[in-house]
Order: C-alpha cells, then structure tokens, then sequence
RNA sequence: GCGUCCAUAGUUCAGCCGGUAGAGCAUCAGAUUGUGGCUCUGAAAGUCACGGGUUCGAAUCCCGUUGGACGCCCCA
C-alpha cells in the first residue's frame, strides 16, 4: 500500500523552520509600510484567461507550467503562477485607482507553477513582492528598487548583485528584437538546439543563454541600448543617475531580459551565488501596457518579486537566523496526578500573568518532569507534593542557580520572579 | 518535457561480491524509592519507499512506480 506524501514539489514547514518565514514576512510588512504600500490578497485561484492574457501566450508559464483545471461548473480555472497579472486584475475591478496620484501595493503568498524541483524551485513557492501603480516616471521605477534592496538588507543580505536594463518601448523593443535576429539568424549555425527554436519563440532570450557556444555568438550581437529611443534613452538614464546619486550599486547588463512578456522600460534582477544554477533571487520591472491588456484604462505600473525559498537559502548559506526558541518561564511539576487542580490553577494564574508554562501531559514521575523542564529550557521548575499540600506551598525551583525556595502557595499572584 | 545520482530505526549513516538488519545522536526508564543538566545501565523503535521479476533464499541483482537532490529548458 502506498503511504499518502505532500505532492512532488511541496515542502511543509516546519517548527524548526518557521522562525525564519515569520521573521521574513515580518521584515515584508514592516519595511512595505515604511515606503507606503499597503498589502493586497487575492484568490489563489482565478480565471485561466487572466493568466493567458496578462502573462502572455508565448511564455513557458503559460505554455507548460499552470496548475489548470475545470471546475465543477465547466470553468477553467488556474493556481496562480505569480502576483502581478491578478493584482492588477483586483485594482481594475475594484476600482482602487485614484486619479492623479499613485497606488501603490505589496503581497506575499503561494504561487504555483508545474516544473521540475531542483534548488531553489518548487511547484508550490512564495513570492513577497510590490507594485507601483500609476506613475510613468523613472523615480517610481527607482523607489521600487529602493524598496527591494531595503528588504534585502533589512534580512541580512549583503552579498548580492544588482543587475538592471532597459527593453525600452515597445517601439524601440520591437527595433531591437528584429535587429537581433537577423543578427543571429547571420549566425544560426552556431547556436545551440535550444536557441534555433528560441529564435522564433523569443529571440530576446537568447541572450541569456547559458551554452558556451551562444555566449560566443552573443558577445558581438547588437546592443539593445544602441536601439533605444529618445523618451527610452532618457528614462533610463534618469533611473541609473538617481541610483547612483543615492550610491545603490548596481551593474548595467544589456543582456539581461525578462522572460514575462508584459515588461518594458526598466528591468532589474537580483543575483546571488549562493543560490547554484537559479542564480536570481528577484526581479521585476516595468508594465506600461498590462493594465490595459487587462481591460482597465491605460496605466503605467512598475513592480517586482523576490522567491522567498531563494533568499531563505542565501540566509541559510550565511547561517544569520539562529532558531528562536521560544523557551518556557515554569515548569509546573507535581507528586501525583492528586494535585492535578493545584497543578493547573498555578499554571494559569502565571499565564495570566504573561508567562509562558508548560506542563507534564503523560504522568511522568518527578525526576522525568524536571528532565523535561530541563530539556525544555524552563526558568524555573515549581514542585508540587504532599508536603508541600499539607503546607499550603509550593517549591520554586530555578533552573539555571540550581537553588530552590518554599512559596506561600497564595504568593503565585504577586511574587517577583 | 529531458538528463545524472539517490531512497535502511525519529535522525545521521553502516550493511563490500545475495543467506530474513546494526551504530552514533535523539527518545523512554532505572542507578538505595519527591528534583534536571555529567556519567553508567537497560529498553523501545525498521513489512530495509512501493509494486513486480530472477533465485532454494534479496535491504543487497533486474524492471517499473512514487518521492528526493542537482542540472537542462524556464523562472522567483
């Protein structure tokens, strides 16, 4: 018979973990707030057809990797394989723009996405990521950047590369596009399988190519720089001057491409080598055209997502998050299940008083509770036992001195511990 | 979707050329009977991932399935 397992995939998390996500969900929420953005949730689910729409037909997410089904009712409907496309799907329906200002949103949660896992990816894994909505401006592409690299320090993370582009329009984008095809159409006999069928597919990703016969071939293709336009141009010189003016490193790659079609203008991604062959631990950019793909009035947005599996690796590698262990203040031990009643009422009443108490559940003998407590890391042990009963006291025991003193058991409410 | 390696007690692993399983740590219990940490003694714990095959006999060989690790594709 076959044991039930979590699905290929899907980790749980667990107590030996946890301190780690909350400590990164905590830093999410804390330094979002401190630019101004405010959490948004959406369904997990949604209509396949946000999906289709908002991520494009031609991306491997769409092609190969949703979580598709039909509903009971016929609908086909799809796990989410990332954020951006279902916020900006939320704003438009729920009409969250104002006019003439911006809106400006964060969001953690699962995504979902059907791949092979290796390091750093799973079909079930999180993103942290924000949005900046309405503003065409280079300054919102860079306080983006600001607020992403302020995440990455805020946990720790020093050792990291900032990479940043610029597709430009998606006049000067599509220039280049036919530019470098033909380029690499020129040289098609050297490139690799992969990148002969990606010649048709997007061309744009060659770029990225990890095969060492590519990478020849691309070292002398035309640079997308060269191809942007006026307005492109000076977008992007205005993100790399604030940048630099505010002394935020960062490399400017003309190689770097984002694999989502909705992207143009600014794009940046962050790299670590902690992280083996999935290198990028976050990446976003700008989405000038998605919020009227989506069906809402023309809007310029700007935006990016960190893998939060990714950067608790880098933490990890770094050794930086010791597990707070959540030790008890009592131990509340006794003689006999008689006392059982005096064992509860003084745990409580320490409770109420913010202590954190545990107690013995499965009856074992004295010596094994203070094992217990001991284990547990408990402040102090109280003893509960006949003598103690006959006296009305009970024994409080410090742990950590070894020494142990009698307590009127009426004392529990106000005694200075 | 493709490739390489892997799957034995809670855990980390040993078990080489086939003869029905072992260690460290962890757990639990004792060490002149109401008290922890050190030490000592003992105990419990595995249908050797699952299914099939070869064999007198398989954890050990073969096939398949599931899962894991890493890489390709692609992405966070």
């Amino acid at each position: 018979m076959k044991n039930i397992q979590s699905i290929k995939g899907t980790k749980d998390t667990l107590p030996s973990e946890i301190h780690k996500w909350q400590f990164l969900e905590d830093t999410f929420r804390r330094v979002s707030t401190k630019y101004g953005y405010t959490e948004l949730r959406t369904p997990i689910f949604e209509d396949s057809a946000l999906f289709h729409r908002g991520i494009g037909e031609g991306t491997d997410i769409v092609n190969k990797e949703m979580y598709t089904f039909i509903d009971k009712g016929g609908d086909s409907v799809t796990l989410r394989p990332e954020q951006t496309a279902a916020l900006i799907r939320s704003v438009v329906q729920n009409n969250l723009l104002q006019l003439g200002t911006t809106s400006k949103f964060w969001y953690f949660g699962p995504y979902f996405r059907y791949e092979r896992p290796q390091k750093g990816r799973l079909r079930q894994f999180h993103q942290y990521g924000a949005e900046c909505i309405a503003s065409p401006f280079p300054e919102s592409d860079v306080e983006v950047i600001l607020l992403a690299n302020s995440i990455i320090r805020e946990i720790g993370i020093e050792d990291y590369k900032l990479n940043i582009n610029s597709l430009g329009s998606e006049n000067s984008r599509n220039n280049y596009r036919d530019a470098l095809k033909s380029y690499l159409i020129e040289n098609q006999d050297g490139l690799s399988e992969d990148s002969k069928r990606r010649l048709d597919i997007n061309p744009l990703r060659i770029l990225d190519s990890k095969d060492e016969k590519d990478k020849l071939i691309i070292a002398n293709a035309p640079n997308i720089i060269d191809y942007l336009d006026e307005e492109s141009k000076n977008h992007f010189d205005t993100v790399i001057n604030l940048l630099s003016q505010l002394n935020v490193n960062f490399t400017i790659e003309p190689k770097l491409v984002r694999g989502l079609d909705y992207y143009n203008h600014t794009v940046f991604e962050f790299q670590s080598n902690a992280l083996g062959s999935q290198d990028s631990f976050g990446g976003g950019g700008r989405y000038n055209g998605l919020i009227e793909q989506l069906g809402g009035k023309p809007n310029p947005a700007v935006g990016f997502a960190f893998g939060v599996e990714r950067l608790i690796i880098i933490l990890d590698s770094l050794n930086k998050l010791s597990e707070l262990e959540s030790k008890p203040d009592f131990y509340i031990s006794s003689t006999s299940e008689k006392y059982l009643d005096k064992v509860y009422f003084v745990s409580e009443v320490l409770r109420k008083r913010n202590f954190n108490v545990q107690n013995d559940l499965v009856r074992k003998s004295v010596k094994g509770q203070m094992r217990e407590a001991n284990k547990l890391g408990a402040k102090y042990a109280v003893i509960i036992g006949d003598d103690e009963i006959a006296k009305g006291t009970i024994i409080l025991k410090n742990m950590t001195e070894s020494t142990q003193v009698e307590l009127a058991f009426d004392d529990i409410e106000k005694h200075q511990f």
